[in-house]
DNA sequence: GGTGTGATCGTA
DNA sequence: ACGATCACACCA
């Protein structure tokens, strides 16, 4: 098996698993835009799972509103929502139809594209910030609610596989920022990977 | 390197 | 009233 082979666009199938299953799988995959602004590639380093009802701390707790609807849509599809007054933040949408699972994608390798991102977030930011964090992801990207249950599967915004496993054993920690079920240590990443957000000793 | 605080507004 | 956050000030 190569290294690196060509990229191939992850399907509806990849989607379609329990949350805790596709979570580590998005380690190392490539999420790509071909927008207007020319193509952005990015290496994944860092995600959240986060359940249905089931789980306290998803948006989709409380039972669908008119906010988080696309989680509750088929598998495969972005979840973008607004956060703090200022910030957006990009989920990926997992499970069955009903689910309301997601994934949070919460930190990249910049690989191409990097001009454009470098315009979206700043230019006195380092390489290794521009999309170091869920909400500088998202507007290295160019991401808001407009993009709000556009297709992974279809269309101009998409995941793939280049031939680059995820890691063998991931670093698990709690999920950042929430208050509610702390004791689940639903945060992936690749291990030692400078590019991931938030605090590095964390458990 | 680290920690603390203010910004800012949609959602329930 | 409260966030699935960030930037910047300040200290070390």
């Amino acid at each position: 098996m190569s290294d690196t082979a060509r990229p191939e666009r992850l399907g509806r199938s990849f989607y379609a698993r329990d949350v805790h299953q596709v979570a580590p799988d998005l380690l190392n995959k490539l999420f790509v835009s071909r927008g207007s602004g020319g193509e952005l590639v990015a290496r994944i380093v860092e995600v959240e799972a986060y359940g249905g009802s089931d789980d306290p701390a998803s948006h989709a707790a409380g039972g669908m509103t008119a906010r988080n609807a696309t989680m509750f849509g088929a598998p495969g599809h972005l979840y973008v929502y607004f956060t703090y007054g200022m910030h957006y933040c990009v989920n990926v949408v997992t499970g069955a139809r009903g689910t309301a699972q997601a994934v949070l994608l919460r930190a990249a390798v910049p690989l191409a594209g990097l001009d454009v991102m470098r315009l979206r977030r700043g230019a006195q930011h380092r390489d290794r910030e521009l999309l170091r964090g869920p909400a500088r992801l998202a507007r290295a990207f160019g991401l808001d609610r407009t993009c709000d249950g556009l297709d992974l599967v279809r269309g101009r915004i998409g995941i793939f596989d280049d031939g680059v496993a995820p890691p063998h054993a991931p670093t698990r920690t709690r999920r950042i920022g929430i208050s509610r079920a702390q004791a689940n240590p639903w945060r992936c990443c690749v291990p030692d990977e400078i590019h991931v957000s938030g605090l590095r000793n964390l458990r």
